[in-house]
DNA sequence: TTGACTAATTGGTATAATCAACTAGACGAC
DNA sequence: GTCGTCTAGTTGATTATACCAATTAGTCAA
């Protein structure tokens, strides 16, 4: 097991974090066959010059990703899990979009300070006096309109936002390049519906068109919400693609053996 | 911070499993306040007697989980977010119901070994020669269709299914209880339609109706596949609840500093 | 008053030692 | 020969310890 470049122990990147990702590359680039075997922790450790316990981060970590899976006395094996990068994240319709190779593009359909309906105060845990800010577009891949979307934020988050923000531009961007703003999990709920008159007509179908209705909150790490959006789109040109885990359960239950 | 309760040393439990449920059991009994600090780990580990790298490791599982954050110097703080029990996980539609408080049912349409459709053969990664079962079923909470579910799986994995298995009952459950399969991780395709005439009449909607068209796979921790769904779930009953986070960028990017 | 330095606190990372599950081979009873 | 049991070796899992890095608050000098 010849090494090629060493690790980088002056980097910011822990050393977990460098092994990790050698790790996922050389899964990626085939090195190891998606059947079965890596070589034993202990071996990579040695031949690294590390410790077990710094390899034993990286490979845990790729076990909760799905791409490896270790089983105790045996040793540790790839998952023939495709890795698709579909599985959702929290992507903003600029970044899905990118990832399935059309042209993101917007249209503004109004963009206010406000202070909202009650279920949008609310879910955005607004004080009685706060206001916010609300932004409606019609989402486009290339020219084709895909989807209706209703975002609102706490003014205070982005009190500036209205003047500085290109509501052409990805909202997600800005919120984290210009506020530091970083969304780290969100709460989904989808539905379906027919599309009315209104909607139909701003994505060109039929009325009565078969539409997903999105309703999705977004946190950052402390659990503070700050953005609440609502949205229609297009049953025939969008489909939601999910990765589903046990990964809650872990903590209910002892480890799982198979 | 006197210590209520020891640890269980000889436990086939694991010490960061037993503090991490300690910790979850604390933080939903409103011991902690939701709001902000939890204390030190080093002061956890010492009233415990444990050293800090095992709270560590149950602190970062719960951060993991987003029911934590902590910050490098700062301290470790509960997060905001609801602890709901309806982010998708494999749920089974037994379980499901069970957790929304419903009662499930199924009627059963067909159970029988056949060959399967290319498509279903390919997602299972069926060789030529081999066969699979076929469940279908109208699956109810109480007395109320909610969907149609077309399950498939190899038979190869359960030989005897068809002989043993009642099929009124949980499929999940089956195979867990008498195979020693169980499902670590799903993909899911969701996409929206109208229901035709002989789903309409099995699900006592109208023609027409909006209806979920789940396409579902799942897997064992190796990867291989066991089986493979197609459902088509009443649109007015049901909806999807999912918690997107950032988890797959972890790998991708350096730790994320707010 | 302000800025820079210092020390203390806290989470993060790396190492080493030990435990536990599994495998394969040796050995013996039948 | 076949089967079961035991034993040594391999491998992942867990725990303990030491040290590093980011943050905060205080102290002191300009």
């Amino acid at each position: 097991m010849a090494e090629l470049q060493q690790l980088d122990r002056g980097s910011v990147m822990p050393l977990h974090h460098q092994i990790g990702q050698r790790l996922l590359s050389q899964i990626q680039s085939g090195k190891f066959e998606p059947g079965q075997p890596l070589p034993p922790i202990q071996e990579i450790a040695a031949s690294l010059g590390v410790s077990n316990m710094t390899v034993r981060q990286a490979v845990k970590a790729l076990c909760d990703l799905g791409v490896l899976y270790s089983k105790q006395g045996k040793g540790t094996f790839i998952s023939r899990l495709k890795l698709e990068k579909d599985f959702r994240q929290i992507l903003s319709f600029t970044e899905e979009m990118k990832s399935r190779g059309s042209k993101p593009a917007s249209k503004v359909l109004s963009f206010e300070i406000c202070r909202g309906s009650s279920e949008v105060r609310e879910a955005l845990r607004l004080m009685p006096n706060d206001e916010m800010i609300q932004l409606r577009r019609v989402r486009q891949a290339s020219t084709v309109p895909m989807g209706i979307e209703c975002s609102s934020l706490p003014l205070s988050l982005c009190p500036d936002l209205l003047t500085t923000f290109d509501p052409h531009t990805s909202l997600y961007k800005a919120l984290s390049e210009r506020y530091g703003v970083q969304m780290l999990v969100a709460d989904e709920v989808v539905e379906v519906g027919l599309a009315n008159s209104k909607e139909a007509k701003l994505l060109r179908i039929d009325e009565g068109s078969p539409v997903f209705a999105f309703t999705r909150t977004s946190y950052i790490q402390s659990g503070q919400p700050v953005e609440y959006v609502k949205a229609t789109y297009r049953g025939d040109r969008y489909k939601i693609v999910n990765r589903l885990t046990r990964l809650n359960r872990e903590l209910l239950t002892p480890p799982i053996s198979i």
